[in-house]
DNA sequence: AATTAATAATTGACACTGTCAATTGACGAT
DNA sequence: ATCGTCAATTGACAGTGTCAATTATTAATT
């Protein structure tokens, strides 16, 4: 009888107006999202957006949702790809900065735009959880293998608030006297390794950096 | 002849509003400060405000800066009350987090909201500059004597990059063990001594990044 | 004390925004 | 060709930031 949106139409409208709104945000800011823009972008009139998402707050809901996506698949990636824990979680954290900083308007939208009520949107905190999971993991096999000792959940949380530091720092230019990121962020994971090293100068030489 | 305001009038409606804005934005979150609730709260009409602010932007920023001063202010005073370089920086550490915790919304606005033209407000920088310049004298001090080693503002910034990023998760919910903050933020200062700790592994030198 | 002129404060208005109700459009089965 | 149903559009409303026009206020001068 009538027209019927198949699940993989909604699917398609609702990944456009996502990558929209995330290109509406990098280019304009968060007051460049509007419903009424991205409607006009998308090529549609500005209440159609209602049909595939319940209100705005959903639209941002599914814009950070698809990106912690994409950051938990390149650490899957990153995670398969190197079995040693040790030099696995030095991988991990060079493949989360780089995310951060080539996409910088991505993990702006997925952290520093407060979503109050995110616990709303449970699709939303599995992809969260799913991107640390590697992470986590990384850090207990190295604490099962002995590299490194401690509460598990503690040092996963030390390392990743280390990484977001120095990332939002960046991101919200807070980092003066012409600091070049990327020498300091290597100083950042070299500091973290000896931060959760079990004996700090074993360690020093595992996280050792090659020098210029 | 005319009624002319005071700079003490204007300071004290400035700072009137800057309170009542702080206040709206801790208790309905950042749509909660709107100019015509906050000019509501403060019992005058809704443009009254543009008399002592230029625009919106230009509120939040004087929020900011009210915000800023104060952790600059306790901040100092803690560098004053403790002349060692090595405990004061643990101070200093402990005292930015407590400050962060105890004021949570003010750290919120401080950081989290994102402003995009901030180089715009002299007077904001010089308040972001002036809080961190007793952690920044206190790295260097413990660099001269001995106890720790490497670039200072490196040092400093791995420093406040950690502090800075345990407190955003915290502030966000994104620690799984929200109730076990205090346990987590003296992980981190452990690991932050740990990591910046005078150690036979050299530091300082510029490191090569590789390519992927 | 009345007048005056500059300044402070208020109101009107406009272009926005998010969102819902009512309406129109489109299309497959009958 | 008609009908029934979903999809899409338009109308409308409350709310926002902000500027222009207007009114109110007050201190010095007459």
């Amino acid at each position: 009888m009538p027209k019927i949106l198949t699940a993989d139409d909604v699917l398609a409208f609702r990944q456009r107006l996502c990558d929209l709104a995330l290109k509406a945000f990098a280019e304009q800011g968060v007051e460049g999202m509007s419903l009424r823009g991205l409607a006009a972008a998308a090529g549609c009139s500005r209440t159609t957006p209602y049909r595939y998402f319940k209100n705005k707050a959903d639209i941002l809901a599914a814009v950070r949702q698809s990106q912690f996506q994409k950051l938990a698949d390149v650490s899957e990636n990153v995670a398969a790809s190197v079995p040693d824990p040790g030099p696995r979680l030095e991988a991990l954290a060079r493949s989360y900065i780089k995310f951060a900083i080539s996409s910088p308007d991505a993990y702006r939208v997925m952290f520093s735009v407060n979503q109050r009520d995110e616990q709303r949107y449970p699709e939303l905190v599995h992809q969260i959880n799913r991107s640390q999971q590697p992470m986590m993991t990384a850090v207990s096999e190295a604490i099962d293998s002995g590299e490194i000792e401690g509460d598990p959940s503690n040092i996963m949380h030390v390392l990743w608030a280390g990484l977001h530091g120095i990332i939002s720092l960046e991101l919200s230019d807070k980092l003066h006297m012409g600091r070049c990121f990327e020498e300091l962020s290597e100083v950042m994971i070299r500091s973290l390794g000896r931060a959760i090293a079990s004996n700090p100068s074993r360690e020093a030489a595992t996280y050792r950096v090659e020098e210029a």
